[in-house]
DNA sequence: CTATAGGTCATTTTT
DNA sequence: TGACCTATAG
């Protein structure tokens, strides 16, 4: 143990050795933040903490297991086991599970994923007769998001609309909750809300997590939002030992609630909180990070802070433009082939790293002309797959037999002959009554105007789902799953719907994993049950469930500089920097230039010993080709002023901001941003 | 119930 | 330009 810590450099080893009381490491990019994670949880063991003692909350699956196995190797398999690390949503899931009755929620609930979310935020606008032109189902659903991640309720916002629009938000978001409770469902928001609610109103629950918990650390703190910072206080409130690690300036996702003030008002929350910085950084050579560097201190409010590199000198970042975008691709692409038939780098060596998602096209023709083989991480996932989520509702509403979400998905899927008009007057009638339609169907005697004959089919059909519920599919999970695939007729429907023998295998191939994870769950699973296969599938996600061979493939990798975090490579192209692509023209207009410059550090920090950026004089925009400037940032990373003839994206609210601070009397900060050239109306 | 045509709207995405 | 969704016809 005592070689380990000496092993750390100074800041690292202070920030192991520091038990007790709240502390905040800034962890800037590669400074081996893990490693002082892992290398933390181990010291605390040494002294005879017991594993059982520690709570390391993490943001993804991923990280979570990935920091089990490091403290696994320094530790032992079987301390390791005992320790609690996880997602805060998991470890929601967990307490709510036990306690939820105590929040008036039913133990069976289920978690609906971001798809069933959809089809009841489109559920709730068809309610309130509001059609999907006046207000976007993703925005309302983003809206509703925020306000939970705010703490906020559907009450409060009516009650403080300022506006129509919030009046609407506020009517669709209750129809929301109602539609959701009615299918004893809930959302990722939820499951954090309920869990706080839990630990406020019972505080015997809150107490007794508080005394097992007694050493409580967050990863990722910069990604927090306010009911998980929430129910961290609750947690380690009282004894204060509470570690949060991250880095502010890779807070990139503040548009999904998280919020950043939670890591630059850490010390106020916690005082006497001690502040460690890691800013040694082992990954880039200096030349990427000075660029690094002088792009991210543009941005005012964060922790000061500046990366040191480990390493040697290596060679200078690269700016090169291209025509356009096929251009762009096709340049990129050379070099890589170039470089790889030379032997100097190998295909994984290198990542491409965009902003947005249809970036990609290009460098894939281009990628696919010169047969180099890629992955593309991201894009649509396993779970999206229409035989998959089929097969998931089916499991579903065998779990929980409300869930009018997944009935409704199913009910003509083989087709039965329950038409459009039934489910319409069904629901309306259920809505009506406030059950779902599920129990609706019972009653189909006494709806009005309802097909007889559909009640009938759609009765029998949750009686045979019944069946294989009663039936304890837990004894054989995947044969019970195959069973019921057969039994409802979802076979032969696929088989139906695709002639051809090889979509058709496609088609299957999703059903048939299915199975597979149900083989691999009920191996690993301490009490198998299809509510925690379900929970498993929908808690975690796609990549890490059947990233085996993905990341160790002999390929150039494709992604967005949001799935980057976190990743390293040798070789980065980061590519598209353009005004209104990087910084995004939207993120101009919502005044989030902050968070876009964060974007543009974290695809710099990603490299390790070769950078080199690209830009497009033309693209492409909704099929007409724009001339385009380069990105502000290219500018900063340069440390140069832009030409005269240079121009900032153009925004309205850039503009009005602009105009603002010059009415103060204050000048502009940048000095450089002439106001954007009215756009032309016609 | 399916198939096709037209209209629309174009960040980032994990849990 | 193209993906997706809705409305409409068959």
């Amino acid at each position: 143990m005592q070689e380990l810590i000496a092993s750390l450099n100074p800041e690292q080893r202070a920030a192991v050795v520091t038990t007790e009381g709240p502390v905040l490491v800034l962890a800037g990019a590669g400074s081996g933040k893990t490693r002082v994670i892992t290398v933390r949880i181990a010291h605390l063991l040494a002294k005879g903490v017991s594993p059982s003692a520690v709570l390391a909350m993490t943001f993804t699956n991923k990280a979570a297991a990935e920091m089990r196995e490091r403290v696994a190797k320094l530790v032992g398999k079987d301390k390791a086991a005992e320790l609690t690390v996880g997602t805060f949503h998991a470890f929601a899931a967990r307490l709510l599970r036990e306690h939820g009755p105590k929040v008036g929620i039913g133990a069976n609930f289920t978690i609906c994923d971001g798809s069933d979310q959809q089809s009841a935020i489109k559920g709730a606008l068809r309610e309130l007769r509001i059609g999907e032109a006046v207000m976007q189902p993703s925005a309302l659903h983003a809206k509703i998001s925020l306000a939970k991640n705010r703490l906020e309720t559907s009450a409060d916002l009516l009650k403080q609309a300022a506006d129509d629009e919030d009046e609407l938000v506020a009517r669709a978001w209750q129809k929301y909750d109602e539609h959701l409770r009615r299918n004893r469902t809930l959302d990722f928001d939820d499951l954090l809300l309920y869990a706080l609610k839990l630990l406020r109103e019972h505080k015997a629950v809150k107490d007794a997590l508080a005394r097992r918990y007694r050493y409580v650390m967050v990863d990722e703190y910069q990604d927090t939002n306010g009911p998980q910072y929430e129910i961290v206080r609750q947690i380690a409130g009282s004894h204060r030992n509470l570690c949060v690690v991250g880095d502010d300036d890779q807070s990139i996702y503040g548009w999904r609630g998280a919020d950043i003030t939670k890591i630059l008002s850490f010390d106020k929350d916690f005082h006497g909180a001690k502040v460690v910085r890691l800013e040694t950084n082992y990954r880039s050579t200096p030349e990427i990070l000075s660029a690094a560097n002088r792009v991210i201190r543009n941005n005012p409010s964060r922790h000061a802070k500046e990366l040191r590199s480990a390493l040697e000198s290596g060679v200078p970042v690269t700016i090169a433009a291209a025509e356009d975008e096929t251009a762009e691709a096709e340049h990129v692409v050379r070099e890589i082939k170039k470089l790889v038939s030379e032997r100097k780098a190998k295909l994984s060596d290198f990542a491409i790293l965009f902003r947005t998602g249809q970036q990609p096209r290009p460098f894939e023709a281009a990628l696919r002309s010169q047969q180099l083989p890629y992955d593309l991480v991201g894009g649509m996932s396993f779970f999206d797959r229409k035989e998959v989520r089929d097969v998931l509702a089916y499991l579903k509403l065998v779990a929980n037999p409300g869930d009018e979400t997944s009935l409704l998905r199913i009910v003509n899927c083989p087709p039965r002959g329950v038409g459009k008009t039934t489910l319409e007057r069904v629901v309306e009638y259920a809505t009506a009554q406030g059950i779902s339609a599920c129990e609706a169907f019972d009653r189909g005697a006494s709806i009005p105007d309802v097909n007889q004959e559909a009640v009938a089919i759609v009765r029998r059909l949750r009686e045979e789902l019944a069946a294989h519920a009663a039936g304890g599919m837990e004894r054989d999970l995947p044969g019970a799953i195959e069973r019921l695939v057969e039994r409802v007729g979802y076979r032969a429907e696929v088989e139906r719907l695709h002639a051809d023998p090889l979509a058709r295998d496609a088609r299957w191939a999703g059903v048939t994993e299915i199975y597979d994870f149900a083989a691999n769950y009920q191996r690993r699973a301490r009490k198998p049950s299809l509510l925690g296969f379900l929970e498993e599938l929908t808690l975690k996600s796609a990549d890490e469930q059947e990233d085996s061979d993905a990341s160790t493939r002999e390929a150039v990798k494709l992604m967005t500089l949001h799935a980057a975090k976190g990743l390293e490579f040798p070789r980065v192209y980061l590519v598209g920097l353009e005004e209104g692509l990087l910084p995004h023209a939207r993120s101009a207009a919502e005044g989030t230039i902050e968070e876009e410059r964060r974007l543009m550090y974290v695809g710099v920090t990603r490299a390790q010993r070769v950078l080199s950026i690209t830009w497009a004089k033309a693209r492409a925009k909704f099929g007409k080709r724009m001339p385009s400037m380069p990105s502000r940032f290219l500018h900063e990373l340069k440390g140069v002023a832009p030409p005269k003839e240079w121009r900032a994206i153009e925004s309205a609210l850039e503009d009005r901001s602009r105009r603002e601070k010059k009415d103060r009397g204050r000048g502009s900060t940048a000095g450089t941003a002439k106001p954007a050239k009215r756009a032309s109306r016609r």
